[in-house]
DNA sequence: GGCACGTTTGC
DNA sequence: CAAACGTGC
């Protein structure tokens, strides 16, 4: 690689593929050679708690693949640990940039971050060009006929479907192009020890989908049986593409796991319009309940230890895997923000840090659904019954006792903290004090 | 402006 | 059947 070449940038971020990408695909079509790029952004990996956080080993088990794909067509990524503002400096300094390509990422520190790298580079004269690729539909895509955005999930299906053609679904050829790389030797990659973090012993799911979808309708309730796909980890990273993923689910007569889909669109598109959601309710009255906010009993849920064993089995899966069946997330989130009555934030924070698939639109969403407090929010008086929940959904106690073994023995487990009945009651009264207008 | 409707329930 | 209301058209 010739550094006084003019190349173009592709940016590397929640798409860590090379097939099927769109901002990858326009860049290869520049009319320049592309030198690939990935930037571990200190600035998000200070955030993390934990030195063996497992999403960062996924991400670099990711790179590291990435780079030897390249290598076959003789190119290699460029690999930067530095805070993204930084990383461009010195980017810009010693390379001959034509333009910078990328995706967009739509969090709200991703918009801040790309808004400050779009004005360096102008300042460079150095144009910066992003493009939709995680998403079929993105933020005012889908809204209503005046424009404004949907807030209630099913109409918003609805246009989602009418707006659906052939063309939304189609792959970007990115393989086509590849002799369009930048000609380089193998470029290093920082060691997760440079960046001060620990190879994780997380086990991660593979790729496949396709057979879960068919029966998916039927399946996915039950968290003893394999109905989920535990395809959101490769969405949130972009190792898979959605396109190829809804393509295949669209033709599947049933389409309640193509819905999973439209309700992440959904989530993202709320995140975008409503940013305030990420730490504050959609509606605002549901700010004025007065948690309890016990940190004890916070404590308890977090380990798996509140006496209730489909709440504890699910935190026991969380903390053993990074993974949580759905049914059960809607069971341990409802426990945390009614019976506990501890403010939703916190428990969108635990997951924050321990799933694997975390993603801010979609965990902010379903918190705030079962916290009653969102879009489309289960009223405040549907309180989940632990109980009822697992008779209905884990009959045979396969799942609790796959997570809670000393469940078998009663006089061994743990009396619940909290009296569910007392619980429901005092919850109804707290939310009714702050719904009251 | 009136009317239908609202992911995932509990008792 | 609860208990009532905002959203969407």
């Amino acid at each position: 690689m010739d550094n006084k070449n003019p190349v173009s940038v592709f940016w590397f971020r929640r798409d860590l593929r090379l097939n099927d990408n769109a901002g990858l695909y326009h860049a290869l079509k520049s009319g320049n050679p592309v030198l690939p790029l990935f930037i571990f952004d200190k600035e998000i990996l200070d955030e993390l708690e934990d030195k063996d956080d497992a999403r960062v080993t996924f991400i670099y088990n990711v790179i590291e693949a990435l780079n030897k794909e390249l290598h076959k067509h003789g190119s290699s990524i460029l690999v930067i640990y530095d805070k993204a503002e930084h990383a461009w400096d010195k980017i810009i300094k010693e390379h001959n940039i034509a333009a910078v390509y990328t995706n967009h990422d739509y969090e709200p520190y991703a918009t801040k971050r790309d808004e400050a790298v779009k004005a360096k580079l102008a300042r460079h004269d150095i144009g910066f060009k992003t493009f939709k690729d995680q998403v079929i539909f993105e933020k005012d895509e889908v809204t209503k006929d005046d424009g404004k955005p949907y807030t209630v999930y099913t109409p918003y299906q609805r246009k989602w479907y009418a707006a659906l053609k052939p063309f939304y679904l189609k792959a970007y050829p990115t393989e086509k192009y590849f002799k369009n790389l930048v000609k380089t030797k193998a470029l290093p990659i920082p060691s997760l020890q440079d960046m001060d973090f620990e190879k994780s012993k997380a086990d991660f799911p593979d790729q496949k989908y396709t057979d879960v979808i068919g029966d998916y309708a039927e399946k996915r309730d039950f968290p003893a049986i394999e109905g989920t796909s535990h395809i959101g980890l490769h969405l949130r990273f972009g190792t898979v593409s959605i396109r190829e993923l809804a393509k295949t689910a669209h033709g599947y007569p049933n389409k309640t796991w193509l819905n999973e889909l439209i309700w992440r669109e959904f989530y993202m598109m709320i995140l975008h319009h409503f940013p305030h959601t990420m730490d504050h309710a959609f509606r605002p009255e549901y700010d004025r309940i007065r948690w309890e906010n016990n940190e004890e009993q916070f404590k308890a849920w977090c380990e798996g230890k509140t006496g209730y064993p489909i709440v504890d089995a699910g935190m026991r899966e969380l903390n053993a895997t990074g993974f949580m069946h759905n049914r059960v997330r809607m069971i341990v989130a409802s426990f945390l923000s009614k019976d506990l009555l501890i403010d939703w934030r916190w428990g969108e924070h635990y997951f924050a840090r321990k799933l694997l698939d975390y993603e801010m639109a979609s965990n902010v969403g379903g918190w705030q659904w079962a916290a009653g407090s969102g879009t489309d929010a289960a009223p405040y008086f549907r309180i989940f019954n632990p109980e009822s929940q697992t008779k209905k959904f884990d009959p045979e106690l396969k799942y609790i006792k796959k997570w809670v073994p000393e469940y078998a023995d009663f006089s061994k487990y743990p009396k619940p903290i909290v009296d569910h009945a007392f619980a429901r009651e005092r919850c109804l009264k707290a939310f009714k004090i702050a719904l009251v207008k």
